[in-house]
DNA sequence: GCTCGCTGTTGACATTTTCCCGAGATTATG
DNA sequence: CATAATCTCGGGAAAATGTCAACAGCGAGC
């Protein structure tokens, strides 16, 4: 998820389109109070920060993230129409990531946040996948339930990445069989209720993700 | 010790004065030869690096250097008069960590310099490295473990190089050999088993940080 | 040039953990 | 309430890892 703070609809209706063009999932905010709200339910990966903001301006947000542990690392792109080279040394020095002086193409847009992303992905990015209170690192092959760390056997993990790569999705046993166990396995379906079941016993809370769909699989689904 | 490759020698100069005056000690190269016999000789922190260079160029020297496990994470800023769009994509693509589009102040490439070496700095440039009771000095060599003296060998240390430098990670025995002892190295995994088992029993206490991911590979973990 | 000692590698074997399967218990569905 | 599907339990098998010892390679020092 990336933020597009930027207060002219038509600039950052083009941004949007663009970031999402390029896959990017992409949230648009049009000043500091929208983004501010955004930024308490959720965290972007990166932020795209117009300095030229009507009320609280881009550095003063930028100061403000930096000054938070809990943004402090969010890359920020500084994106603003006003390139004289003061600003850029502001910028820069506030710890901004990168800077693009409007008018700016879309292309190099794309090639900037890429770079940052790709400079910040050992940081920032340790793969994690999230679904309400489960939390999975790929990176350093654990999982949380309820913040609580849980210990998984091979396949436990594996089953479960498989579901938190697909949220809703309903595999049946035999899918499940042939992704996490291989396609040339040989064995009876139960094999999958067994791990399952451990699964759930392991999650505690988190347990009731697992939905069985009767007749079908099963499936990771979020519960109110 | 940063390097600056660029031909232009009134440029060159010009750029090794001011980032001398900002107190980074700078090494100027005159075109390609010149800059990967100096780095032959040591590894700079950072590379300012021109496009056009006589010879081989800018994006070709890029390419290599990311190519190289040794080399790939020294930061590089790109600097050239080509200063179309299509040539910020391909350096920025390739891996460049910032770019300078000539001519540039003296004032901004100062900021640019010093906003690359803040984002790697995490990465690059600690001496010490610790974890809990654990602490590694990567200047002079040694290991500590609770507070003791630890003697290491060569592959026992670099293992846990790379563990401190990546800590709760999970690497698997295929990682391992490929970085610590290198892309082509051809044996058994088994030999990782080895070295971690001897590296456990010489950090004594600490061994338990060492931790075994079963079906995938080890993690250095603090534990509660 | 030779021996000694250390590091690194490998195979064999021990140990631990995970996995699989059968069968009875339990639960959802109509 | 009957039926089919799913859950759960425990033992034995299989796989992964830990450990040991032998050997090769290399450099230091004599």
């Amino acid at each position: 998820m990336i933020f597009c703070v930027e207060d002219d609809t038509a600039i950052r209706e083009l941004m949007i389109y663009t970031l999402n063009a390029s896959g990017f999932e992409t949230l648009g905010l049009e000043d500091g109070p929208a983004f501010w709200k955004a930024l308490s339910e959720r965290t972007p990966r990166l932020i795209m920060l117009d300095i030229m903001l009507p009320g609280e301006n881009g550095i003063e947000i930028l100061k403000k993230l930096r000054a938070t542990p809990a943004t402090a690392s969010i890359p920020v792109i500084l994106a603003t129409a006003k390139s004289t080279e003061y600003d850029k040394v502001i910028g820069l020095d506030l710890g901004a990531d990168d800077y693009l002086a409007k008018p700016f193409g879309m292309m190099e847009m794309i090639s900037r946040v890429k770079a940052v992303l790709r400079r910040s992905a050992p940081k920032n990015d340790p793969s994690v996948l999230r679904l309400g209170e489960l939390e999975l690192n790929t990176a350093e092959h654990t999982v949380l339930s309820s913040g609580e760390r849980v210990q998984l056997t091979l396949k436990e993990y594996e089953l479960l990445l498989l579901f938190l790569q697909n949220p809703r999705r309903v595999f049946t046993r035999d899918q499940l069989l042939s992704t996490v166990w291989g396609a040339d396995f040989v064995g009876e379906t139960r094999t999958v209720d067994v791990h399952i079941g451990t699964l759930r016993t392991k999650l505690g809370k988190c347990s009731a993700y697992i939905e069985t769909v009767r007749g079908v699989g099963y499936r990771l689904e979020e519960k109110a």
